[in-house]
DNA sequence: GCTTGACTTCGAGTGTACTCGAGCTTCTAC
DNA sequence: GTAGAAGCTCGAGTACACTCGAAGTCAAGC
């Protein structure tokens, strides 16, 4: 099989059905190629590229610089370095919240020693 | 000085005034002491608590679990277990989220290597 | 030929967490 | 005694990212 259902896919890439075509009528993705009765026809590449969107979304990229990232990878092999200083960029607040995560997370086991402490006195 | 005005608050907490009367309007936080003129008076205890609100909130926790958790704590020592145990679970979803947030930088990693590669090339 | 189920579009609705603005009071300084 | 700054309440508005539902098409199986 060279392609997959909408059904298909969403399960795949644990996103909803509706997801995946608000993400296409939003323009984040191109348009997905289409059977002669219409249904949506995804494509590996189509997977890959969802995929690698989910990854950026679930590391806390907005939509609409999804977008923007998305808009250079269609025009192509001169945008490369844009694409590499963007996700550079994503990727040093991405560095930062993990560290922030861990200070806090330092905080939440304090608290918690500090009521086990008192719980058991 | 024993207290400190909401704009002292919010700045001290980097929230925004709106967002500590939002907390106290929804009863997240209990309603702070006011002064003669009706303007709200910053006890350092409140203070604490909304840093360490600020610090659960940052860690991804919801207001309507925060919520919860302030409850417990207004019912007194009784509730220190509960209180332990409601953050450990949260501490538990926060160690999952960094541990999949340093996968996905991989991925992250991965792309802009083969972004500056291609564009090398 | 009719039901069933998967798909389609389109516009509207939802949940979360703020965020804002109008209209009012109240204190301080001139 | 008046201007200006800071606070107050209350209801409404906003941003984001979905999420849903109505109404329709289309192909397969009975």
């Amino acid at each position: 099989m060279t392609h997959k259902s909408i059904r298909q896919a969403a399960e795949e890439l644990n996103l909803s059905i509706h997801t995946l075509r608000y993400y296409e009528r939003i323009g984040l993705i191109s348009p997905v190629t289409r059977g002669d009765n219409g249904h949506r026809h995804y494509s590996n590449e189509d997977l890959c590229w969802l995929s690698f969107l989910t990854c950026l979304r679930n590391t806390g990229m907005s939509i609409s610089i999804m977008k923007t990232f998305m808009d250079l990878a269609r025009q192509g092999d001169g945008t490369l370095t844009a694409r590499a200083e963007l996700l550079s960029d994503h990727r040093e607040q991405v560095c930062a919240h993990i560290a922030q995560l861990q200070a806090q997370l330092e905080q939440v086991d304090t608290k918690i020693h500090c009521y086990q402490q008192q719980a058991a006195a």
